[in-house]
DNA sequence: TTTTAAATTGCAACCGATTGCAAAAAAATT
DNA sequence: AATTTTTTTGCAATCGGTTGCAATTTAAAA
């Protein structure tokens, strides 16, 4: 070993090894061992060899801002969720992970928890770390999405999943929330039901307005009359909740169905109605949304949507590979979506 | 504006301005534009203001690799965590994010799904990233640290939280499990159970150890005396908590406690041991670890251990920043205990 | 043995920000 | 007006990997 290098690894236990000094050590040029260390075809297998053995030797350790910066890629994709504690969520990341670990990009994931301030300081510090392509999911009060426009000017793609936004030259990934609403509240009118509220997060976000959209025209394909105060609009909270739970036992006629798109809020509007007496699916059937751990924890277990997070994030991280890679173009307009199933489970069988 | 450059942004949507692009167009050097844009002191406040003005005009960006490149550091902090799916682990990001946030550094956050093999491929990518320090937690299969070895051989400050292993020159911050395993039997014991079981996972990994020992201590100091069988050691899937339910069913005699080192798996457990026609607690009392929602869904409510997430995440923060800074020494190894506490709920009040 | 083709390897110019040191300009002091 | 001090600015080398093109070596064909 090269003298000089040996003293400065005893003194110094920093000293990084780079590609200059497996070549001194070699007598070969920097050239070649980069080539060599990317596996390159027209490098000599036998020096090869020798080269990424040495490597391995010295302790060598690729360094990425050199070769992004040379390279102008940084093959890494973004990805912006708006909360990491849900089954949902992370199932999705999963299956964006599997997609991306097989087609050789590194993944860097941030979270807005829910704050359209966070969402676009996420989003800017993505964009400086000049990710190549990003996917994202938006917080709950997001209003505009201005801050995805620097990826959009610079021909960065931009991949939205689940709660998105119509935006031009961006790719969505949703399921058939209009579906699955439907499919929900017709289950509940199967069921007997014609008194059915909905309890649901703000309309203004795409995945709730469309869930609310497949309710109502259930509720008028079977002849059901709507009421006005047949739909709560809550936050996603636990107190939240226990509000709506309230609002209903002070409804009159009480409602014998209820079409909840969160489990958990479902959840927990059954634990307090039980607390009042209140029989389900007796009195008032239940549907929630997500399939959570949460459904087959609560008594009775909770009928719902499964929404199918696994594929969303691999059809998500395809779909941006694809484009990254040049298999498409880089800046259609695609809408994917995804369909979901209705799980039926004790909390809405009133029949058999 | 320089007609070359005009003429290169109305072509190439995509072409990046550098600190030479300013520097040609106002007619001052790279070294000023650099200076300026880090807001340096020895630059004309009249100049400075004209670079950042210029900079926001021509929409320039940080090249943050040529700066990492040139400046041998990242401000980018690593975080291993193994699941991302729980209260805990989100709120712990919470006070790392807070924390690092202040202090001008950035994140990336891995999981390794409690797969060691993913946590070892973690740790190598955040190592090639160049992070300026790891934060950790292990994953459940974890068997020894060797992953974490380039990290102190290279100087970089590792820290581990809540699933540790003893490690020199690294700090670890951890609750009191052995108090809290101690606090919840005795609470047990003071509520008239003597037929105390432990449902845990794997005793490997410390948190389980701890709290298990804190169990037997307990138990020896009330009298009670440990019955070879009460110890049930499982995976952390919905399954094993039905298996368990049904091991204790055929045990004689049937325990009237449970200890169990997870929320999750004593929910499953109590919706399973009701289905069989057992009362909680009259016939088992119940205390569960972590604090989760669930505790408050699950009739009756859950007692359980409550674990500062955000507080444990500041401090495993705040410890990694001072080492960087120089506040204190890079490899020192710190040993940081939280406290925690017992939140007594339904599950296991038998006496008032 | 000579010529041609193919396989290896090296040269050298990037990529863009940073910073010690020197030079120039401006301000303050004789 | 000359000198010293302080502010500003620029020069040029550096960080480490990549890649088009040319040079060299080796193998194959004539």
């Amino acid at each position: 070993m090269d003298e000089d290098l040996k003293i400065r690894c005893l003194f110094h236990m920093t000293k990084e090894i780079t590609i200059y000094d497996i070549a001194k050590e070699l007598n070969l040029s920097p050239a070649t061992i980069s080539r060599a260390l990317k596996d390159n075809q027209n490098v000599n297998k036998v020096t090869k060899k020798l080269i990424q053995d040495k490597a391995e030797e010295l302790g060598y350790r690729h360094n990425s801002f050199a070769s992004n910066l040379r390279k102008q890629k940084t093959h890494t994709i973004g990805v912006i969720v708006h909360e990491l504690n849900s089954n949902f969520i992370t199932s999705v990341l999963a299956g964006i992970e599997k997609i991306t670990t097989l087609a050789g990009y590194d993944l860097i994931i941030a979270h807005s928890s829910e704050s359209s301030a966070k969402e676009i300081a996420n989003a800017l510090n993505l964009f400086h770390k000049r990710v190549d392509g990003l996917i994202a999911s938006l917080s709950f009060d997001t209003a505009n999405l201005n801050h995805f426009n620097p990826f959009i000017e610079k021909g960065i793609p931009v991949i939205f999943f689940d709660r998105v936004e119509e935006l031009n030259k961006t790719t969505k990934v949703i399921i058939d929330n209009y579906k699955a609403g439907y499919k929900a509240t017709k289950h509940l009118i199967e069921q007997g039901c014609n008194k059915i509220i909905m309890i649901t997060a703000s309309l203004k976000r795409n995945v709730y307005a469309d869930r609310n959209k497949g309710y109502c025209d259930a509720l008028f394909d079977n002849n059901i009359h709507f009421e006005s105060d047949w739909l709560i609009i809550n936050k996603l909270s636990e107190q939240a909740a226990i509000d709506s739970a309230h609002r209903i036992m002070k409804m009159k006629p009480m409602p014998d169905g209820v079409f909840c798109t969160s489990d958990f809020t479902a959840a927990v509007c059954i634990k307090t109605l039980k607390e009042y007496g209140i029989r389900i699916p007796e009195d008032i059937a239940f549907v929630g949304f997500n399939n959570d751990v949460i459904g087959k924890i609560i008594e009775p277990n909770l009928t719902t949507i499964n929404y199918p997070g696994i594929d969303m994030g691999e059809m998500a991280a395809r779909n941006l590979i694809d484009k990254l890679t040049g298999v498409s173009d880089r800046m259609s307009t695609d809408s994917i979506i995804i369909s979901s199933e209705l799980i039926i489970r004790q909390s809405s069988l009133r029949k058999k």
